[in-house]
DNA sequence: AACGTTTACAACCGCGACTGC
DNA sequence: TGCAGTCGCGGTTGTAAACGT
């Protein structure tokens, strides 16, 4: 009998499903702080119960400065439908020219929509009606039933030598096609995610279904993380609030077994040591 | 209002590719 | 050259929300 292939991590110890937002900040926090050189050893590091292919995916599809949420336009789908006739399932590929996009969401909105509406082109081309095409403007802005068109709740995390600072902004109006485009184009100048947290000013936002702390820690929306730039987030309900608050750098242990306690209040499937978990970091500065 | 079905999308899994030793 | 470790891709699944009856 053979040994097989090793399993990327013990699927026991780590936690499975849906991201919280104490998560999502662990792994930005980390990631800002100290890059994503090793997938695997991350998750350790950063004090998170996650598979280090968890937390690649989640800040790859989600957490990344550049990547942009949303409706897809008439042309994106234009360009993945051509895309895909020359290049096949080839997600990432097809990604690469639509700056913003993930392969994940590609995938998502070919299997869920654009391939659907090819059978149906099909199907009108053959009864000799309107294409698909023309009717795709106005479908396209269905994709998203959350839409984008509710309210906006924004968390800002500040970070320099000294603190991270977590704000929650008011922000009342969607992006602008410019906004998004802007963003777009001043993180995606630089190859790397990391290198857009050299500067302070990134910023998390999240949609957030419940007030205050609640929004903050409760929420089951995306979360992402913006340079200079907000994007549109899809919200189901929400409310916004201006509240600020500090982390000191030298509490984050504090803020994180905070975090961890209100966490407490979904199911917990995770048996991560404390002392371990709120030590974010720490572990990567001793061996540094 | 309750229940069943469909839709949309986040996340997981397995495997191939790549890289360093 | 072979092996082990890691990354990235594509397929698939799980589940909550939306919709229909």
């Amino acid at each position: 009998m053979g040994r097989g292939r090793a399993p990327c991590c013990d699927k026991s110890k780590v936690k499975k499903g849906p991201w919280s937002p104490a998560e999502d900040l662990r792994l930005i926090t980390f990631i800002q702080k100290h890059g994503h050189g090793n997938w695997r050893a991350l998750p350790k590091q950063a004090g998170l119960s996650r598979c280090g292919k968890s937390c690649r995916l989640r800040w790859i599809n989600y957490l990344r400065p550049d990547v942009r949420r949303g409706n897809f336009s008439p042309e994106e789908e234009e360009t993945i439908i051509k895309l895909h006739q020359s290049l096949g399932n080839k997600w990432s590929k097809i990604a690469s020219h639509l700056p913003g996009r993930t392969d994940n969401e590609i995938k998502n909105v070919w299997n869920t929509h654009l391939k659907k509406k090819k059978s149906l082109m099909k199907d009108a081309n053959a009864h000799g009606v309107e294409t698909w095409m023309t009717s795709s403007s106005s479908s396209s802005s269905s994709f998203n039933g959350l839409g984008d068109q509710e309210g906006q709740g924004s968390v800002a995390v500040r970070t320099d030598e000294l603190c991270h600072k977590v704000v929650l902004e008011k922000k009342q109006d969607p992006p602008t096609e410019n906004e998004l485009k802007e963003a777009s184009s001043s993180s995606s100048s630089n190859s790397s995610a990391i290198s857009n947290f050299s500067n302070f000013d990134t910023q998390v936002n999240i949609s957030s279904p419940r007030e205050e702390m609640d929004s903050l820690f409760d929420f089951r929306g995306p979360c992402e993380v913006l340079h200079n730039a907000t994007y549109g987030v899809k919200n189901q309900d929400v409310r916004m609030s201006d509240e600020v608050v500090e982390i000191p750098l030298e509490s984050d242990a504090d803020f994180w077994d905070l975090l961890d306690n209100l966490e407490s209040f979904q199911p917990q499937e995770l048996e991560v040591e404390a002392s371990q978990s709120s030590n974010i970091g720490e572990e990567c500065e001793r061996e540094s």
